[in-house]
RNA sequence: GGCGGCGUAGCUCAGGUGGUCAGAGCACACGGCUCAUAAUCGUGUUGUCGCGGGUUCGAGUCCCGCCGCCGCUACCA
């Protein structure tokens, strides 16, 4: 039994929860609903962060506190986590006086090891923006966004010491190689590293919607410097309740692509000036984009849109919890930029879900209950299924077991394709009740059975209901994988038809 | 500009270290079946592997050039 500490990112509070989100969210999810299965210990956080200056202005916008504007815009988050069934042991807001807490010790600690300095900071400032511009992002000295130009400002600041961690973070790479995945993400920031790191300003004295520096109540710190610390945070650093050595560094960070250099750069000198060992395990995964002019027609503009302006709750009430968690899950390689659209969701419904799954779980219930009266028959011990389904169950296992899961799902995926194909060879539809018609009815509801134990992470709602209709009672993460997950043990039951579990999307147009 | 990646069947994509590597799924065609959600099963078609050279007995697979697309290039969550 193992210990797997999974994270999302935090999520910034000015945003509405997106398909993007969920996207990461979903993963997580997935991941960790898996390793419970196997009996891991795990912890799932996510969570919202909630300081900055954009935040501040927000609320002031919409005439309210910051903190009064945060606890509204969180709440969004967990509702869309709510209604996709996430299954998170814990949802950490940055505001949170248990981080305040946790930030201050780590940030201490890091002071105190001698990489925090004081200097000051000179830039190009945007007025409009409140914010920096290096020469190169400014237009000829103006905005980039406001077109103004860009005034050179001081601001006296706290320093993190980032350049002294050049040389560590490059052998944490060489002896880790599996620290950051995939690979060519790796690759990205093991040369950003290499090109030469500038120590990072981590203070702002100019707001101060954020944790204030200990040992210098004039700055706060900058967001993207307490955001990260939300990972301590969540197991207890530097507090009464820590947890950290249970936990740590058994971590896997779940970011977007975008948020690499924060994760696989900072983060990790972070936790070594603080004197902790680096997270074990980064997956970055990419973007889903939309291609064509699919969704909605204010997308059609240009090809590749992010997909902000998606909410996963339009999504759900279409196609249902479990399908758009199977979709985001089997469309795209973890890793990759996918492709997200209407159409693609529908193929996916009709032919994975409805023509094969569904499909299967019915025939198969409408046969036993015609031919050995509702009650599901054992399974063989010598079944030729047996083969297909012990490969499934290998290669499922492994490919959660290395954050693939649209690996995972196909070698799911190919034990009802040979079900389908096991039924079809011996008919058992033609066969007179007895004996025969039996036995292959128990190999095709025993591999229903393995089914739903490989795909529950995915989709934990579905697979608890064909668990039931083969007559098992519980769910099947009510015991570890490796007792269950075995050829032979379906003990039979009765067999309940239902209502389809996925009734087909006609195409409309 | 620098560094890196991509361009493989109609579509989405697999293809460490060169020799059944020309593949999978979807779509499509034909045939079977009729238990099932017009579902399913079987068989099959489709490709100058971006373009042009080169190395080699042999190259999607290595090298050079070109075309097209994309990412990173520091304080924006």
């Amino acid at each position: 039994m193992g210990r797997f500490y999974i994270t999302t990112p935090i999520y910034y509070v000015n945003d509405a929860p997106h398909v993007g989100h969920a996207y990461s969210t979903v993963n997580a999810d997935a991941m960790a609903r898996w390793h419970r299965l196997v009996g891991d210990d795990v912890k799932f956080l996510t969570g919202t962060d909630e300081h900055g200056q954009k935040v501040a202005d927000a609320a002031e916008k919409n005439g309210l506190t910051p903190q009064e504007w945060t606890d509204r815009t969180s709440a969004r988050f967990r509702e869309a986590w709510d209604a996709l069934g996430i299954s998170y042991d814990d949802f950490i807001r940055t505001t949170e006086p248990r981080h305040y807490e946790s930030v201050q010790k780590f940030l201490t600690a890091i002071y105190e090891n001698g990489y925090i300095y004081k200097d000051v900071y000179k830039g190009l400032y945007c007025v409009s923006c409140e914010d920096y511009y290096t020469v190169e992002a400014s237009i000829d000295g103006n905005c980039p966004i406001h077109g103004r130009p860009l005034t050179e400002m001081e601001e006296e600041n706290w320093f993190f010491r980032l350049s002294a961690f050049e040389d560590k973070l490059l052998e944490y790479y060489d002896r880790h190689p599996g620290f950051v995945t995939p690979e060519t993400k790796r690759n990205e920031a093991y040369s950003f590293i290499k090109g030469g790191l500038r120590d990072i300003s981590i203070t702002r004295s100019s707001i101060s919607w954020g944790v204030p520096v200990p040992w210098d109540e004039k700055h706060v710190f900058y967001v993207w410097y307490d955001a990260l610390i939300n990972y301590m945070t969540a197991i207890g650093y530097g507090r009464a309740d820590n947890e950290v050595e249970d936990w740590w560094p058994f971590s896997h960070h779940l970011i977007g692509k975008e948020i690499i250099r924060f994760h696989c750069v900072w983060w990790p000198a972070m936790c070594m000036a603080a004197g902790l060992e680096p997270p074990s395990h980064v997956q970055v995964h990419g973007w889903l984009l939309v291609g064509g002019q699919k969704l909605s027609k204010t997308m059609a503009q240009e090809g590749g849109v992010k997909l902000t302006d998606i909410a996963p709750v339009v999504l759900t009430n279409e196609f249902g919890v479990d399908p758009i968690r199977y979709y985001l899950l089997r469309e795209a390689v973890l890793g990759n930029d996918g492709e997200f659209s209407h159409e693609g969701i529908t193929a996916r419904y009709n032919t994975d879900l409805a023509n094969n799954l569904g499909n299967l779980v019915a025939r198969v219930a409408t046969v036993v209950g015609s031919k050995c009266s509702g009650l599901g028959p054992t399974p063989r011990a010598d079944s030729s299924l047996r083969v297909e389904a012990e490969t499934a169950i290998r290669d499922t296992a492994a490919a959660w077991d290395r954050f693939a899961p649209q690996s995972a799902l196909e070698a799911t995926w190919g034990l009802i394709g040979a079900t389908n194909s096991y039924l079809e060879r011996l008919a058992p539809w033609k066969m007179e009740p007895g004996p025969e018609v039996d036995a292959v009815m128990g190999d095709a509801l025993e591999a229903i059975r393995l089914v739903t134990i490989l795909a529950t992470p995915a989709m934990p709602g579905v697979c608890d209901e064909i668990w039931h209709r083969i007559g098992l009672s519980g769910s099947p993460i009510d015991h570890s994988f490796q007792q269950i997950a075995i050829w032979g043990l379906y003990p039979g039951g009765s067999v309940e038809k239902g209502d389809p579990l996925f009734p087909r999307i006609k195409s409309e147009s």
